[in-house]
DNA sequence: AACCGCCTGCAATTGCATTGCATTGTTTAG
DNA sequence: CTAAACAATGCAATGCAATTGCAGGCGGTT
């Protein structure tokens, strides 16, 4: 049981390292760190929350961090209306146009902002001679969790 | 012809005196000047726009008046990205839920934000137990006069 | 005319984002 | 194996937008 627990934890890291050597993010200590608090959160993770999980890091070698993790595609941001951005992972394979394509919830009564990747943003029939490159949805109400 | 010109002016005034005592706005001077400002513009206003168009106010007297505006559901706040707050005027009769319920377009060229009031958000099916209470559309790319 | 409340202006502060610089650690070329 | 080159980290400082406190002023009411 613990031996398992241990390979499974060693293959958790393993992939977490393959995750940032795929993105060609160098895989160190802290980011591996960070990845993992990331990806084991069901909701999008803002610096704060980075800082309070990790309060004896640097909370500048964590906001540098999360913009690697950022320009190198690994997980995208969500301005949700806060006043503070979030960062959630990238779907598999996906090319993240900067703003995703799919739709971000926030629920005004935990204040958590989650993606719905099932839910992509509808194509909207702009005005002529607009062209669209980006697009953000961001729907606000009370999630299943506070219902 | 000039005196035309008055008479249009004064009644244009009369139009904004009326546009805030509807909304229970007292009409100052600042506030006549401010709306007036807002609702010649085809673009959302930041706050930075007004002092500019005003460099002898007061920013926070401005800042006050667009929050007025917004409290009493004149104008409508826009959070496009930008880290600024862009504000426009409300559709008539519209009881503005916050975060309105059309669709915003922020050209990356002019770096400018519109309101496309003829286009609705669409309707997401959220999961089960979601309650949507506001929702915020913000497209970006380049405008029709960019292109 | 006196009172009261809203509006304005100035000062100061908060909060988040961002940059500069020196240090440490890691990779790579010789 | 070592040194140079580069990347990551930690600390300090700054920028910028939003926000609040307070005092004075103005308008409107009694």
């Amino acid at each position: 049981m613990r031996a398992a627990m241990v390979i499974n934890y060693r293959n958790m890291l393993k992939n977490l390292d393959k995750l940032l050597q795929d993105k060609n993010i160098r895989p160190t200590a802290m980011r591996l760190l960070a990845l993992e608090y990331i990806s084991s959160q069901q909701t999008a993770v803002s610096l704060s929350d980075l800082e309070a999980a990790f309060h004896r890091a640097d909370r500048i070698t964590l906001y540098r961090t999360l913009k690697t993790f950022e320009e190198k595609g690994l997980v995208h941001s969500i301005m949700d209306g806060t006043g503070s951005v979030k960062y959630a992972l990238c779907e598999e394979g996906c090319e993240c146009a900067p703003e995703d394509l799919h739709v971000h919830f926030f629920c005004n009564k935990c204040r958590e902002t989650i993606c719905l990747p099932m839910l992509r943003i509808p194509k909207i029939p702009l005005p002529d001679n607009f062209k669209q490159e980006e697009a953000s949805l961001v729907i606000k109400g009370t999630c299943g969790r506070c219902n």
